[in-house]
DNA sequence: TGTACATCAGTGAACGCGCGTTCACTGATGTAC
DNA sequence: TGTACATCAGTGAACGCGCGTTCACTGATGTAC
């Protein structure tokens, strides 16, 4: 073989899905060479540990998800028409990439919570997000509020995971919004069909 | 030392904490005996394996916890003050046995998801309540809707537990009963205090 | 263009540590007589 | 009551496998002249 590193990221898409399915500990190293069609030293041309690898692939698809999903935030909007285009987002980044979402959802206990910036930490940035939308500093009943609305989003993500939910979570987007909207006590007209409001 | 197994609680215990701190897969034997200030063979006199401990903890943990759950449920109630008394049990639990209750919460990822039975498994045991009080027959609207109930009750204690939120949950008893109520349109009159309505 | 050399992704085999597990043992408690 | 024996929770040391990691090597590609 020669220059062209072909086999990186064979070797890093293979990691994620075994990291995603098995959980970071019931990988080992010879799963994921195995799976890349490599031997377990190719790995270590690019990565120096298995925890550097994970850590690694980690930090980069919290990267992909949460840069532009912060940027959706920002943009202007009535407060139920971002909480839609995120709802949208998030479960069409799920279904574009269930394993690289998997993997971040299954991982993300995996590692202290610490070691991420504030500033690309989903729970964070949703945190501050509905802090703004209620016009609350973040105290703590809106740091509530954002648990409350994390939850109501996530949740059907891993219960369409783990199979007891068979309708994608998509198709979803509309009832779980308006979820939210409720809680949060958002009145907005939203574009809605089907669900009415109070 | 005699025959009353002095130790096996004190294993029991040790393990349960260090498993809800550091994980399953990330607690080693050794671990378990220091903390129980025995030896590691002391460990296989009372389970055949660190799996068979786990597991067995595990299930024993459920239990203890969904047993007096689901008898809950059955009692007579509107459907406002039964879900009130179902997060107050929860969040009751959650302050009276952190460790416990963080241990469940923590390691059920650990095990094959089909291997407790349906009717001691609480994501099944919310499903069949909220089918029930929505008096839709389980279809895959009431499985979302147990999904939106689940994640809106525990995301609290999952925020709790990494520290965000510094309320405890069981102040926030009344607040998240009615969001889960505006989540599933019940207009029932609460006792509530705070927190007016549509 | 052809030749000589540097680079480096990937190989294949070995290593050694950490881990779960085993096992001969000890000695305190319960039981039979 | 005292004596002999069975039981078994806990000891302490060892074992051996699975795992992450290392390392001398190969050979294809890029570059300098």
């Amino acid at each position: 073989m020669g220059r062209p590193n072909l086999k990186k990221k064979v070797i890093e898409e293979a990691a994620i899905e075994l990291f995603a399915t098995k959980g970071l500990a019931r990988t080992v190293i010879r799963d994921i060479a195995q799976a890349a069609q490599v031997t377990e030293g190719a790995l270590y041309r690019h990565y120096k540990s298995k925890d550097e690898l994970a850590w690694s692939l980690f930090q980069r698809e919290i990267d992909r998800f949460t840069v532009p999903f912060s940027e959706l935030l920002l943009q202007p909007g009535s407060a139920s028409q971002l909480l839609e285009a995120a709802v949208q987002f998030i479960y069409d980044y799920y279904q574009q990439q269930p394993i690289h979402f998997t993997f971040i959802l299954l991982t993300q206990h995996g590692f202290p919570d610490a070691s991420l910036r504030q500033q690309t930490n989903p729970n964070d940035i949703i945190i501050r997000f509905i802090s703004q939308l209620l016009d609350q500093p973040n105290d703590q009943h809106a740091v509530l509020m954002a648990a409350l609305v994390m939850g109501l989003v996530m949740q059907p993500v891993v219960m369409h995971g783990n199979g007891r939910l068979t309708t994608h979570p998509v198709d979803c987007v509309a009832e779980v919004t308006a979820a939210v909207c409720r809680v949060l006590n958002i009145t907005d007209l939203l574009q809605s069909e089907g669900d009415e409001p109070c």
